[in-house]
DNA sequence: ACTGTTTTTACGAAATTGACAGAAAACATG
DNA sequence: CATGTTTTCTGTCAATTTCGTAAAAACAGT
């Protein structure tokens, strides 16, 4: 159904570097036509091998508290908590792990304030949630989105 | 230097939905001309305020094993093992955190394998790593890049 | 009100994108 | 190997978008 070959990769591997790349300029430096690249695209946008975004620096935005926070959760409790917390738009990241946490969250806050009352009063509250370590960002060293492609 | 105002973030939250969305469009639903929009998003761009990247479905592109590790280290030695682990491509965010763990980082694997090898061959030969809490990734609910913004 | 600076607008040229049709290539099957 | 089928690639043209630039407008400070 979709297959990604060495074409494809190289695709996403300019396009990582710059999403704006035109379809014309990937086809330049791959050596065949622009409707190739177009179409090769589309298709994989099609099977959601990827998305056009943008990354916007939390910072600049006025984000300036970002914190991880490992959850430890009641058995059987993952999938409702994790819906649960989908809908905060603080809410960056959810994943389910094996280790210490159950859920881990990414969040990005306003302030302090707005992270001491996401966790003491919406994080808390919810029904399942044992404890929840939260780790709050100093420095940021790395925070990229172009992964390793073959 | 970069005060963005209420157009700004308009413009901003019109991109996080699609960013690709043409210039042209936005100045439309913002009832502004388009030299206006671009004349922004440049500047915006300029000062590092957003980039224009594709999100990439790590499980798309062979890279099935993700995790979040968080990392114990010895005093003054964050900066060092930050650096260093900045070089892997493996390694898609690392920060330094208050809480439990002194740095978190989050890795995209291909395999179980990969991700054995680089906690046991290179994490843990760095100097001043003392700790490693490996977090695996079991079900992923939520990787949005849509912040919040007024 | 005047001046200098920044932002917005307007407009034509250049480039990109989208749609479509035909050619070429890849593939499976008898 | 030949054949028919499917998929992928290419080329073309119209529509749209982007880019460069100069004029107009808005703004801040004196």
């Amino acid at each position: 159904m979709d297959n990604l070959d060495q074409m494809d990769f190289s695709i996403l591997n300019y396009l990582q570097e710059n999403g704006k790349r035109p379809y014309s300029e990937i086809a330049r430096l791959l050596d065949v036509s622009e409707g190739t690249i177009r179409s090769r695209i589309n298709k994989m946008l099609k099977n959601g091998v990827f998305e056009f975004i943008i990354h916007t620096n939390p910072n600049k935005v006025g984000l300036n508290v970002q914190a991880i926070i490992g959850i430890s959760t009641q058995l059987g409790c993952q999938d409702a908590i994790a819906s649960h917390l989908q809908k905060y738009q603080e809410v960056r990241f959810i994943g389910a792990f094996s280790g210490k946490h159950d859920l881990i969250i990414q969040a990005y806050f306003r302030d302090n304030e707005s992270l001491v009352h996401f966790v003491n009063e919406e994080l808390s509250k919810i029904d399942g949630v044992m404890h929840a370590d939260v780790n709050v960002e100093l420095k940021q060293f790395k925070d990229t989105f172009s992964y390793m492609i073959p």
